[in-house]
DNA sequence: CTCAATTGAATTGTGTGCAATATAAATTAT
DNA sequence: ATAATTTATATTGCACACAATTCAATTGAG
């Protein structure tokens, strides 16, 4: 009680630092699951979770592709994509077959109904953007400065 | 191919919403996994996760909650909290108790040791603004604007 | 006062996310 | 050409995250 006194009369920024409002990792971690709890009910009805959408998009932008390029377009690594890949496959909207030129690739390449869904898919970015509540124009400016931020970070951690 | 022919001549803005760097929702999801990535060694020291970090910022902050109390600055459910809490506990820097007023309530409360921690966390922040090589300023601008976000999104998820 | 409705946690089941490890194929270095 | 290294994917184990369900405790309408 004697050193919380003490605590109390000399606020450091530190302290400050340790608040969880203060955080801004907080609060992208914090609007990555509300974004996430909107968009459930719209990926739903294509019978997709978040990160099988992500990557279903970078699979209508190119196709045909091994595991490791979805994994440095997406940031996720095999441990991750081995088993969603092999749910997607399940769902008979995207097909693996190992390269012939190197055995140790894996392509993935959509099947008809991979890109039939694409049509479907084309109401949610709209949906998201009544949700958000912004303008593209505001929306842009904010997910460049986001991006920016992202790639700092994992420039450093590339040392 | 013919459809395809098509489609490349009239891009509509529904095509270019479907395209995954135009989402700031990706952004947002990749910058989380980001800073998790960059929080991993510093909370490693700590014998910590990025979600229990949380939850210890959320303790020294205010303490002998309910879970539920928990739950609702951090927006994480039971379903996420209970085990989690459990690992806290098993670590003794928490301790679960049932209210004697409530018996439905599980207060949290931080043992001395969860007390402890706080001093040797208050070096974290600092290495995740050097990480993100940002000043304070431009942060706590991003910070607010990802958060007002993140309310509009919640305000649509409660009807 | 009583019983149905509500509430707070816990449990179960599915799906990420990632570290660490394994394995097989390709590359390089000797 | 063969051993050592590197590369691409898969596997295992642990920790979230959340929907759905369960269960016990509390509240509230009649």
């Amino acid at each position: 009680m004697d050193s919380m006194g003490i605590m109390a009369r000399k606020q450091t920024a530190a302290d400050q630092a340790l608040r969880l409002d203060n955080q801004i990792c907080f609060a992208v971690y914090s609007t990555a699951h509300a974004f996430n709890r909107v968009y459930k009910p719209l990926l739903d009805r294509l019978g997709l979770t978040y990160p099988q959408y992500l990557v279903m998009l970078a699979l209508w932008e190119r196709d045909d592709v091994p595991v490791k390029d979805l994994g440095e377009r997406l940031f996720l690594d095999s441990g991750t994509l081995t088993p969603l890949l092999k749910r997607l496959e399940a769902a008979e909207l995207i097909k693996r077959t190992r390269s012939t030129e190197d055995e140790r690739v894996v392509l993935i390449a959509l099947t008809p109904q991979g890109h039939a869904l694409r049509e479907k898919a084309k109401a949610v970015p709209q949906s998201i953007l009544a949700a958000s509540d912004c303008t593209v124009g505001e929306l842009l400016a904010m997910k460049d400065e986001i991006v920016a931020l992202r790639d700092r970070l994992n420039a450093v951690l590339g040392e």
